[in-house]
DNA sequence: GCAAAAGTGTTCGAAATACACCCATGC
DNA sequence: GCATGGGTGTATTTCGAACACTTTTGC
């Protein structure tokens, strides 16, 4: 059996979640796109090679987790191929997909996909998309979307963009501000925008962002 | 590169959080416990291999879902072997291991296991308690680890068991009987038990337990 | 001045907690 | 009767939603 690993690589732009896909250039599936991977190397750790992808493809570096295997025996055509998927989370708009060595690759709004995504790469995209929503509910991971300095009106755009849904502006801010560990101010401000000048806040060193509680 | 799935079988047993361990009667790790598991046959999906080991070592189903795969170029001395873990929650106290293919296969509490586990298994046991823990929090899948008809006493210890922690009786059985499609009453009650007899319930419908919130 | 975005204070209602109290059984 | 666990009622506190209001910029 080979051992392949696919990158659900998302990103914020244009307020929206978007997604980095490839087209493919060779057949299984020869035109259609996909999410960008590939095969694991001998000697090589499941997590080395889905930051190499990730390097590949986008050239920047950003939060990567595991994300789930498929290995259903006829998922690939070409043969028995289990797929480790791993979710990335990418500040907007880092380098717009340079650096790729595949053909094409471009970033797509996550609920309107170019057709059909080759393999089961729709249901990995779906299963990625579900997990990124619901790890903002419980963990500080919205930074992740966010430039190393971020105002926390970019932060609550990051949720807007997710969920889909408008948040107060203003207990938006005390939440994020008054949880320990999610925002740190940095001291500096925004210049030059519309508005007030907002201050910047870098991710803190929290990992979740509540405790236990009974159901 | 061969693929193997390996089980995280969890059960309450004696007010404590145990985990099903088989002895390795062969090398590498002679002698030593290991989680149980097998290599996934040539045409068979990773969650039919894992139902399958399920069988084997327990003679019973339960709650299974994918847990994370390991892949260290290392992990195991025979060669380069991915592990898919799954994570099973038992009903308590099933066969006590009976129809086990393995020499010896026994439960032990999580906190107290046997010395260090053969493989990277003392990673892979953390990482499942570590999911069924935060599972409990968010979905109503503690009512796995009860029979199907089951008390409101004995989902709470099932709380108690995995967390610790002492929980009030009276507040418990108000969220679990007001939680809408956690469970669902039976009409019968237990008897010959000590106290008052109490209702039976089974598990209901819902797949989780809360809704969205900004953090 | 006006629009726009940042940030603060206050109110209201829902939900979680703590705990007093009654119920039904075994012994 | 008494201990034990099941189940209900209620006060208090905590937390989130809603929103009025002030601040500081660009134009």
């Amino acid at each position: 059996m080979r051992v392949a690993v696919d990158l659900v690589a998302l990103t914020i732009r244009a307020d929206a979640l978007q997604v980095l896909l490839v087209r493919r250039g060779i057949p299984p599936y020869k035109g259609r796109w996909a999410l960008p991977g590939g095969f694991v190397l001998e000697d090589e750790d499941l997590d080395a090679a889905a930051h190499r992808e990730l390097l590949e493809e986008t050239g920047i570096s950003g939060h990567l987790e595991q994300l789930a295997t498929y290995g259903a025996p006829r998922r690939d055509p070409r043969g028995r191929v289990i797929a480790v998927a791993y979710l990335a989370l990418l500040p907007a708009s880092p380098t717009p997909t340079a650096g790729s060595d595949a053909a094409d690759a471009s970033w797509h709004p996550v609920t309107t996909p170019p057709s059909r995504l080759a393999f089961d790469h729709d249901r990995i995209l779906a299963d990625g998309v579900e997990r990124a929503r619901a790890k903002l509910e419980y963990t500080p991971l919205a930074s992740a979307f966010c430039p190393d300095e971020f105002t926390i009106g970019e932060l609550r755009a990051v949720y807007e963009a997710v969920w889909g849904a408008p948040l107060d502006p203003r207990n938006f801010h005390r939440k994020a501000t008054g949880t320990a560990g999610f925002v740190e101010p940095t001291g500096a401000s925004t210049e030059g925008e519309r508005g007030r000048p907002a201050q910047l806040f870098r991710r803190g060193s929290a990992t979740t962002l509540s405790q236990p509680s009974t159901p």
